[in-house]
DNA sequence: CATAAATTCTACGTCTTGTAGAAGTTCAAG
DNA sequence: CTTGAACTTCTACAAGACGTAGAATTTATG
């Protein structure tokens, strides 16, 4: 897998603020107001379309070709992208232990309860 | 922070299983041991001395000027670094919990076991 | 078929990383 | 103090990732 840049990044998630699936224009329209400074200048379509080619190529955003706007969609859920992207980079170390603990030591107390939850016992 | 190429990876594992300080020309032939292949050739070691200043504008390496042929160390130990990363990618998204959900559910039971010690009750 | 809309190609500047030679610095021995 | 070897810093370049978008091509539709 691998890191996401600012403006992929911003693209996704918007993708994965909208389940259902829109075009090109549609993001390059929430891109333009999401970055709405006195800056301004929206993005060109082509950029935006540029971005989710290589975004599909990453295997992150699947696009429905039989309608004539392609519509764009999130392969996965963000909740889901991210905790892959954690246990990537927890990875298969020798130490996965160590870190779990030092990782453990950070999270709220609130998560800490969401978590034991979850643990339960089997 | 950021992510590590795959040359500046193989130095913070050297010098994470290397508590004590160590010269780049140490550095250079362990990972000539390391990458033994019929490929051989090792690397010069202005190749590591590069890597490693790199690195210590990383933040993630200090090194001992005093002494002459300078000496190198991680700053933090990888448990640490790993646990900061795996924070990161978390980030301080509305959906931490599902996150932590999503990411509960690939541990093994092992780990599982051991999060819920770390966890305790209190 | 002409045309407007949409998609794909091609391109370029910037940044990161692997890689290392050239140039400068330092220290010990003579 | 001078010199030479060891060491460090500068400078450089190729390749790949990203942001950005114009040029060229494809596709419906009147």
């Amino acid at each position: 897998m691998a890191t996401l840049g600012d403006l992929e990044r911003a693209v996704m998630d918007l993708l994965w603020e909208h389940p259902e699936a829109i075009t090109a224009n549609t993001l390059r329209d929430l891109l333009s107001q999401r970055s709405s400074g006195a800056d301004a200048r929206p993005l060109a379509v082509t950029t935006v379309l540029t971005v989710l080619s290589r975004l599909e190529k990453k295997g992150l955003v699947e696009r429905e070709r039989s309608i004539r706007p392609h519509r764009y969609r999130a392969v996965t859920s963000r909740a889901d992208h991210t905790a892959e992207l954690m246990l990537e980079v927890l990875g298969s170390a020798p130490d996965r232990e160590a870190v779990l603990a030092r990782f453990i030591g950070t999270v709220s107390e609130g998560e800490a309860e969401t978590l034991r939850k979850l643990l339960g016992r089997d």
